[in-house]
DNA sequence: TGTACATCAGTGAACGCGCGTTCACTGATGTAC
DNA sequence: TGTACATCAGTGAACGCGCGTTCACTGATGTAC
């Protein structure tokens, strides 16, 4: 009753308190449950308990709050990396730690895209032009967006000698490919189908493949 | 003048000839420039010549023609493969058949996706409820889809001891996922500010770990 | 502490848009005798 | 070979829809003196 954010109940004051915030957290919920297409101006307004047309306030267009809702996944896509990669135990031997460092990653990845379909497919449904300003914050608490993150253990994996130095570079790009293309085919392709042990079973041999795949070897 | 087909030149019958072929080429034509979005019913039938309502004669509805669309693009997709495929030459050590069978399947799926980004994607926009029929066709000369040609290839590596036994099994979805995920990022992903030059590779690099990941070796 | 006024953040009403789809229709085609 | 008629494949007009966005407005807030 006292809450002034509360949409269920109406506001007593003439203006909002937090409407850009309002707007975005109810751009985030649409997202969650419906991807990018569901970020509809009207209904975060509606949510919001305000006119349509007072969204242009706080957001210059329906694809600016798109793109902050984009932001706030792939930040919440960092936490759950790193959330994943504190669990880990920084003992024993290096070389284990590094492979485990990088599992994490992909670990983290592939379940958020399980738990969080919505929010995973906004954080990729990148604009066709690309010349609108990436401002908004993509990071974890670490300050890592999940690129950063992935690159961190793969560092890992550079340091134990497990990755050879001249496949470093541009290496993101690779392991992160087959655990976006399993991630995508497991959520609206045609691996939906599959049951949920079939899809662990998949998740593990593929993060498997990306181990052998890396780690040095015949050529 | 004398083509009936012809959507320029007004139709000198009533009946239209092949108003589902037409419609079909035009859904086909929309996807190429635009992807699944972009196969609007309205569209299909302006381009056709005739008025909107006509479509109903021949789809029950813009979905259906957008399945059929899917399926023509699944099927250019196998095409593309059964002809890199059949560049190879079956001569020399059996392995490195084997290998450039496999390698042929990615380059092909990796190229349709570059050279054809909007069939790509409307190839794998796989509808929200998958109680639909999938009656349409999907495969090329061969009669195999592109799941199945993959299929071919990854035979051809347990043929020639490449990959072990234990790995056949479901090994289409690892291999497939790491190449799904590589077309994803550079045609509508982070990956699409690379120039070409960096794209090839890491297209080549990829296709290296997926061979390493699946061979014989440390588990 | 009180008042004048600029600024801010909402309201209210309306716009044009193209879409998918339904209805009752009619011209064209093919078939039975 | 010619005619009657059923079926087929189009036409014409209209619907309701929700959307993003613009305009002129007004109530609320904060600041200067």
């Amino acid at each position: 009753m006292l809450d002034v954010m509360d949409q269920s109940s109406p506001r007593r004051t003439y203006h909002h308190g937090d409407l850009r915030r309002a707007l975005l957290d109810a751009g985030i919920a649409l997202a969650r449950d419906g991807g990018p297409d569901a970020v509809v101006l009207r209904e975060a307004t509606r949510r919001s308990g305000v006119v349509p047309n007072a969204a242009y306030r706080h957001f210059a267009s329906r694809h600016a709050l798109l793109q902050a809702v984009r932001a706030a996944a792939l930040s919440s896509l960092a936490v759950a990396m790193e959330k994943e990669l504190g669990r880990l135990r920084d003992s024993g031997p290096r070389d284990a730690y590094a492979r485990a460092s990088l599992r994490a990653i992909g670990t983290a990845y592939l379940r958020f895209a399980r738990t969080e379909p919505g929010l995973f497919r906004t954080a990729f449904a990148v604009p066709r032009d690309p010349d609108v300003v990436e401002s908004a914050a993509t990071t974890g608490k670490s300050g890592l967006n999940p690129f950063q993150l992935l690159g961190v253990a793969l560092d890992r994996m550079l340091d134990a000698g497990i990755l050879p130095p001249e496949r470093r570079p541009g290496a993101e790009y690779i392991a992160w490919s087959a655990v976006h293309g399993l991630a995508m085919l497991l959520l609206e392709g045609p691996l939906r189908q599959l049951t949920r042990t079939q899809a662990r079973g998949v998740e593990t041999r593929l993060l498997d493949m990306i181990e052998q795949g890396l780690a040095s070897g015949s050529p």
